[in-house]
RNA sequence: CGGGGCUUGGCGCAGUCUGGUAGCGCACCUGGUUUGGGACCAGGGGGUCGCAGGUUCGAAUCCUGCAGCCCCGACCA
């Protein structure tokens, strides 16, 4: 992409109403801007991290064999008066009403409309397990709204939700979902420790916030270290496979937020050198609620004697939204974001520092066109302005590699290469470099 | 919803106490000089001062009401 030819409005100066880095930095980096409290537009930078995050999630999913779908964002009220939630769920609920006074609300969740969806569908036992999901836009009328995209009123969530004649089924489908989650962040170049979370009236183990690592975070959350160095399980993970073993070093030591947190257990579990005390935001939430909705909503199918067995469901939620945010609290300095390679609105910022010099043009659009070619995504700051406002753009915006063109390096046949993580820099011949801008920096120690 | 604060050009702010017809920096446009980390000079455009009433010869400024937004708390992907 071209920047002449993009809409990229960035902003020199702090926007008074944001207080902390993300919020800040998708405003001045020109992601966002907001309608009205706690709901945004999306600009073209912002809606490609939308976009790249959201096509992680999706591949994850599907490649632990959920099926995506996409249900409306608005609801009748009716469906939720069925499963006794319209009257429970208080004024987080957007109510509305059409033309014809019919009760209607802007979704906050979805577990009525696909429970009816099954209901209506699915008859039999053959026709599980399932697991159904979409990633689509939420509404919960937040008290108050804050921290930008992290605690928006509008929101975009992947939900799904598994459907099983058993507990035992139910459990498969929560440990596939779980390895999904570990593989989901970890493509996402996030740290995601999973923490056991409240299961309400339910009980059991089958409840596990996902939950990063950032100083901002909105809870306290403490864990034993060696959680946060265990790798997420790489591409031999069959979900054909039993994942109990899989799981279990990941829900063997201690984790928890501050609701959940017990002091006595955690210095008696974990070592002192090895308890971590950190802050965390949660991004994504996995519980199974067994026949919660099935039961009132009449969800059953046939088993193979002939009898009728309620459904046993589950529902997993990641803020894909809210992860945008949450990906710039745990990656960003003074100067801006620092994407990491796999979500970066373009991977490689190209700087000419001098459009009104044939060389320049020259080498930049040969870098443009064969990175392009290979796949990379290049943002080419072609524009006629300064350098120092090209850096600083650059490096707001954070693409993880840049590559500055200017008459000298022209002139040796070499090209600047800097590493928006670790802000090194390193001056190579045009080849050496291009080699270098198609895959993804060292990261930062 | 309780407590606090804010609302003046695209952004950040001053002016409000003590009424006299709107200003600064950045951004934007034009011309020139510049050009490797947010330049300089000259000229220029853009604001019913959140909205509605009221007081007054006169209101950004005083009074009343309303709205929007931000922060702290309870609540949450």
């Amino acid at each position: 992409m071209r920047l002449s030819a993009y809409f990229l409005p960035t902003l020199k100066e702090n926007p008074a109403e944001a207080q902390i880095a993300s919020h800040r930095l998708m405003l001045r980096a020109g992601l966002v801007r907001q309608a009205s409290a706690g709901i945004y537009s999306w600009l073209p930078l912002g809606h490609r991290v939308l976009n790249k995050i959201s096509d992680i999630v999706r591949e994850e999913q599907n490649r632990a064999g959920a099926l995506e779908m996409l249900m409306p964002t608005i609801q009748s009220a009716e469906l939720w008066e069925e499963s006794g939630r319209y009257d429970g769920y208080g004024k987080e609920m957007l109510r509305i009403t059409d033309r014809h006074d019919r009760p209607m609300l802007y979704g906050p969740t979805n577990e009525e409309q696909i429970t009816q969806i099954v209901r209506d569908n699915v008859r039999s036992y053959k026709d599980l397990p399932l697991n159904l999901y979409h990633i689509q836009w939420k509404f919960r009328d937040e008290i108050r709204p804050r921290f930008g995209v992290m605690r928006g009123r509008e929101f975009l969530m992947k939900d799904a939700y598994s459907f099983d004649v058993s507990v035992d089924d139910a459990r498969t489908a929560y440990r596939k979902m779980f390895v999904a989650y570990l593989r989901t962040f970890e493509r996402l170049g996030l740290k995601a420790l999973p923490m056991a979370a409240d299961t309400g009236p339910i009980g059991g183990d089958m409840s596990h916030e996902f939950v990063i690592l950032a100083e901002t975070g909105e809870s306290a959350v403490y864990c034993h270290r060696d959680l946060i160095e265990l790798p997420a399980p790489g591409d031999e993970v069959s979900y054909h496979d039993d994942l109990t073993l899989v799981i279990e070093p990941y829900i063997s030591g201690y984790a928890a937020t501050d609701e959940k947190h017990d002091q006595a257990a955690f210095e008696a579990d974990v070592p002192a050198d090895k308890r971590v005390e950190a802050r965390g935001i949660e991004v994504g939430h996995i519980f199974y609620f067994a026949t919660k909705y099935s039961e009132v909503m009449k969800a059953s199918v046939a088993t193979p004697d002939g009898q009728n067995v309620t459904l046993h469901c589950g529902s997993y939620g990641i803020g894909v939204s809210r992860l945008v945010g949450a990906i710039i609290e745990a990656s960003h300095d003074e100067d801006g974001i620092i994407w990491p390679w796999s979500v970066a609105p373009f991977q490689v910022g190209l700087i000419n520092l001098k459009v009104t010099d044939e060389g320049c043009n020259n080498v930049c659009e040969d870098i443009y066109s064969r990175l392009t070619a290979l796949g990379v995504d290049v943002l080419y700051d072609d524009r006629d302005e300064r350098a120092g406002g090209k850096f600083s753009d650059m490096d707001l915006i954070g693409c993880p590699w840049q590559a500055v063109i200017g008459p000298r390096g022209v002139e040796a046949g070499e090209v600047e290469i800097k590493n928006r993580a670790t802000g090194e820099k390193e001056t190579l011949p045009l080849e050496a470099a291009m080699d270098r801008l198609a895959s993804a920096p060292p990261e930062k120690k």
